[in-house]
DNA sequence: AAAACGTGGAT
DNA sequence: TATCCAAGTTT
């Protein structure tokens, strides 16, 4: 890898270019519209190891119904996991919130400016402090993602692991020294549209349509196929699980997540480890004091986190009495009012379609 | 420093 | 089907 004033002289040459391109290829995207610190912090937050596709149902709505930092620092738990629902990473939704509530109380209700009060801020990093600063503010730090490594380790045949800490580092070091003073927000988006559109992962970037294609080293060497290097993750895990969608009249079990860890705070089915066959899972619900009958085995489902994957079993049964240490929901609130993750989605199908339709014929129907 | 933390789309 | 991994952060 190029070191210092080498290094320096290669980046220095690919402002003009990039932000030439940049001027005629940039997406229009709903966070481009109006960056004000609080739309671009809420994008950004959204945007953390998630494609730009899958945020784009969220983020109007988010803003809606959250338009300021106050608004965000008194939201009710419940509300802000519903409007959060489905996009994961909840943490994300929670440390919004609690930096929100700092903004509010030790920044007057706006966004800081800088980078280190920025970086301050629960659930923002090196990153997202960089990409609020430049974009929203012109402040000329870079912000460097998963596009920028990508893109920075071609233009200079680079080999480091961009999954060790230590690139990132470096790479911010060597950006910072390059940045353009006058429009930092455009050139770190820049970098990383194109390495979102043009200095492709996985197979085949478009070398053709890229602005730095005179200087990078990567493409001159034929080198885009084993650049950037990135360490293997770890596998993951198989559990199994079983989940119930007991019924009680017009009403579906639910219970609250734990505090911590996976999914945590989010409603569910109740469920249990293991794969139970049908005895067993009578077995189970009788034990934990559920009268139930009917028991039916529904499809079982998979759901793969990063670092699990869960192989569901599931069964649906009617429940005698809405038992204590659920709350029963309608269709209603579970579609309105209940934050459910996807992992559950096959289950959450199902109990909708029941509770629309009704499971055989039961009590009250 | 490595592992936890979601989800969905592309290859 | 298997793997990658996306505008990362926290512990």
């Amino acid at each position: 890898m190029l070191q210092g004033a080498e290094q320096t002289g290669v980046l220095s040459a690919i402002t003009g270019p990039l932000l030439r391109w940049y001027g005629k290829n940039a997406r229009i995207l709903p966070w481009r519209d109006t960056p004000t610190p609080y739309r671009v912090w809420i994008s950004e937050i959204m945007l953390q190891q998630t494609r730009v596709t899958a945020v784009m149902p969220y983020y109007e709505r988010f803003l809606c119904a959250l338009p300021s930092p106050d608004a965000l620092a008194s939201v009710p738990d419940g509300e802000l996991l519903k409007l959060w629902e489905g996009l994961g990473y909840y943490n994300r939704a929670r440390n919004l919130k609690k930096a929100a509530q700092i903004i509010v109380k030790e920044f007057g209700g706006d966004l800081p400016a800088s980078f280190g009060d920025l970086l301050s801020l629960p659930g923002i990093g090196s990153y997202t402090a960089g990409a609020i600063a430049s974009i929203a503010f012109g402040v000329p730090v870079p912000a460097v993602d998963g596009n920028v490594l990508r893109v920075i380790s071609r233009v200079l045949a680079s080999r480091s692991d961009i999954a060790d800490a230590r690139t990132k580092k470096s790479m911010e070091a060597a950006l910072a020294a390059i940045m353009p003073r006058d429009c930092a927000g455009d050139f770190n988006q820049a970098l990383m549209e194109l390495g979102a559109t043009v200095c492709l992962p996985n197979g085949e970037p478009l070398c053709k349509n890229c602005p730095l294609l005179p200087l990078c080293r990567a493409n001159a060497e034929n080198l885009t196929g084993e650049i950037p290097v990135k360490a293997a993750k770890k596998k993951r895990r198989i559990e199994a699980r079983t989940i119930f969608i007991l019924l009680s009249g017009e009403r579906v079990a639910l219970r609250k997540r734990d505090k911590t860890g996976l999914l945590a705070d989010l409603w569910e089915f109740p469920n249990v480890g293991g794969a139970l066959s049908p005895v067993e899972a009578e077995e189970y619900l009788r034990q934990n004091g559920l009268r139930t009958w009917k028991i039916t085995p529904v499809a079982p489902a998979k759901h793969i986190f990063t670092h699990i994957e869960w192989h569901m079993t599931g069964y649906l049964a009617e429940a005698a009495s809405p038992a204590a240490g659920f709350i029963w929901c309608t269709g209603e609130d579970l579609a309105q009012s209940h934050a459910l993750p996807s992992a559950f989605r096959v289950y959450t199908k199902i109990a909708m379609h029941e509770l629309a339709h009704g499971f055989a014929p039961r009590a009250g129907r």
